[in-house]
Order: C-alpha cells, then structure tokens, then sequence
DNA sequence: CGCCCATCTTGTCAGCGACAAGTTATGCTG
DNA sequence: CAGCATAACTTGTCGCTGACAAGATGGGCG
C-alpha cells in the first residue's frame, strides 16, 4: 500500500492530507482535484495519475477512516474490555477524523466495491462487533445483534448529530457529552 | 411561499420534484442545476431565477423537509403518544423521503441561515423534544433532555446507516427492523 | 551504459455554476 | 381596453472542473 518516495517526495500522500484539510474547512462537496494539486504545486493532471479519478481519492481516504477506526477500536477494546467505551471511541474518532468519518458513509462518492476498502470496512466492522458478545447479560444471538447495533446506531448518531451541527449546545468535549447519552442503553446499564 | 402558475404550469415546483428524482438515484453530489432545467424542458439559466443559486434549490429542499419530519411527528404523537412511536416515525421519514433526509444534516451544501429553513427546522425540533417530556419515569429537567437526545441519536444513526447501505440486511421493513433496536434504549422499556 | 517504466506535464474537451443582458407574457391600473 | 410594470424565462458568456490523451523526465536496474 505505501508508496515509495519519488520525483515529490510522496505525492499520493500529501494529497490525501490536503483533501482532509479541505473537507474538514468546507465539506467533501468542495473538494477539487485541481485544488489540491495546487497545494501541492504540482500540474493539474497529476492526481489523476495516482487515484485514477476523484471518486478514486475519495476511496483511499475512506479506506484511510476504516482502518484507522479498526485500530483504535480494537486498541480500545484491549485497554479497558467495556462495551460503552467503545461507543465513546466511536464518537471521538469521528469528531477527531472529521473529514474521513464524513466520507466513510457516503457511497455514492466512492468505489464502494474497491477490495481495499471493503477489506478494511470489514475489519472495522468486526472490531465493533466483538466487543458486543462479550456482553455479561445477553442471551440469545438476536440479543447480541440487536444490542450491538444499537450501540452502533446510539453512537453514529450522535457523531453525525454532532458533526452537522444540530445538537444543541453540549459543551466543547464530545466525549463526555456521548457518555451519559451512551449509558441511556439497556445493554450499557 | 407557494407561488402561482406561470409559464411553465410551476416551475419551481418541478425543479423540486426533479432534484428529489435526482438524489434518490445519485445522491447529492450529482445533482447539477442543468440537468434539472433539462428534465423540466427548460433553459438552463432558469432554475437560478426561482432559488439563487444551487445552494438555494437544496435549502428549500432542505426547509420542505423539516416541514414535513415536523407534521409527520406531531400527528404521530396526536395519535398514539408513544414516544417509541415517534422514533419509528423518524426512520421512516428518513427512509420514505430519503432526499430531503440526505441533505436536511449536510449544512455545508445549503444556506443554513435561510429564516424559512431555520423555522422548519425549530417547528421539527419542538415535535421530537414535546414527546420525551411526556415519558412517565424521567425525573430532573437533564434525564429529559439525555433521554430525548438519546431517542434522537439512536432514531438519527438507525436511519443514516440503513440509508448507507452500511447495515447488514435486516429485510426491506426498515420500520419493523427499527422497533427491536429503539427498544434497546431505557426510556423505551 | 542504456533501457524501462513509474511519475508527472501539457494540452484539450465538454459540462458545470454564476452572472449579465435581453425577451416574452401576465396581470394590474387607469 | 390600452399601456405598462414586472415576474418568468432565454441567450450568451466566463472561469473552473474532471477526465482523457500524448508527451516529457528521471530514477533504478540489468
């Protein structure tokens, strides 16, 4: 996956930093190819040559957000083993990777089928997962599923919530502001 | 606000029922203001005459949308006054309107200060909040607002990961998959 | 040393949003 | 019912964008 460095040093790098600088100002919806071949002073063609095209990109940096939620994620389940940290992990890796986390769940501006991404989505996915059958009270499979996601559900919504600006105001620290709405969930008590 | 017939019958109108054609298919990315003037055999400077500009067309639609989550909450509380109810009516709003839905939180593509848009927007917010003060076991003036915001979060995230396409599949019923996992949440039980 | 190929450039095209200026038709006023 | 103000739309144009094609450059390896 990592490139060697060339001509600019690492070209496909210093494009998805600038394409996360430029989401988390404005948006994905303001992101340009040509612009952030302009940060990185190099001719308006040359992205094209690494991520093929915009939705490319766009794919790469998605791919970006799922492995590095996978990580945090399994990193958070290793320290403390508790179901609502894990939702308070999600909630901060949202707001901490802003630009990644507003990508990741936006197909329509990606190659969703792209093996990368789809490896690393997976990997996400059951890192989420495995925290729910550790659970202490729940029974049957069906249990499991639907505690799981609603912890899924409880903890995106909020992010999202939060991202677009709705909530009201609930101070400057997302993660104490998720906990005590996390723990509204039966499975959480 | 609703202006008469002209030329084109309602123009304006059209334009509308278009964009929501058009975002249901693409999303909100591929949406482009020619496009709509050439679906409404119109020329293509006209949609601009109606909304300004593209970010004006996607705040009435974003403002209709508000309206309608708002009439849609309020007659389910007038009928059942159940505050699960309301949960089940918001995912199904989400997913029934799901263009409107899909740019209704994306403030980055709209004019979020637009004063019709800003009253949708309260009138919805009042509906969802007028039914968590109404729960029977919720003490002190903050359980009611981590409560409501909780229903908010866990309604919000069901419906933008089922539009994702993120979930695993839990049938077409999105309102019958949605009961189970709102029932998760405290207040609910 | 010379070749290969990844990396990047230059040039071009159609589609887009926005603006400006002109045209048409509607409905109101006197 | 004549005339006109104005809302509704058209035509023309500009700079920007994504995508494609074809060429230039330069580093590494045989």
């Amino acid at each position: 996956m990592a490139k060697r460095a060339y001509h600019h040093g690492d070209l496909r790098r210093a494009l998805l930093v600038a394409a996360v600088e430029v989401i988390e100002e404005s948006g994905p919806a303001a992101l340009s190819l040509r612009d952030l071949a302009r940060r990185a002073d190099v001719s308006h063609a040359a992205p094209q040559h690494h991520f093929g095209d915009k939705a490319g990109l766009l794919t790469a940096l998605a791919a970006e957000g799922f492995d590095l939620l996978a990580r945090e994620l399994a990193d958070t389940r290793a320290a403390t083993g508790s179901f609502l940290e894990l939702g308070v992990v999600y909630v901060r890796f949202a707001i901490a990777h802003r630009a990644h986390f507003e990508v990741m769940f936006r197909p329509d501006l990606y190659h969703a089928g792209d093996p990368d991404l789809v490896a690393a989505r997976r990997r996400a996915g059951d890192a989420l997962y495995s925290g729910v059958s550790e659970l202490p009270d729940v029974g049957t499979r069906r249990d499991v599923r639907e505690a799981g996601l609603a912890g899924w559900s409880l903890a995106h919504g909020f992010a999202t919530l939060w991202l677009s600006g709705a909530l009201p105001d609930l101070g400057t620290n997302p993660e104490e502001a998720a906990r005590p709405i996390l723990r509204q969930l039966n499975p959480y008590a």
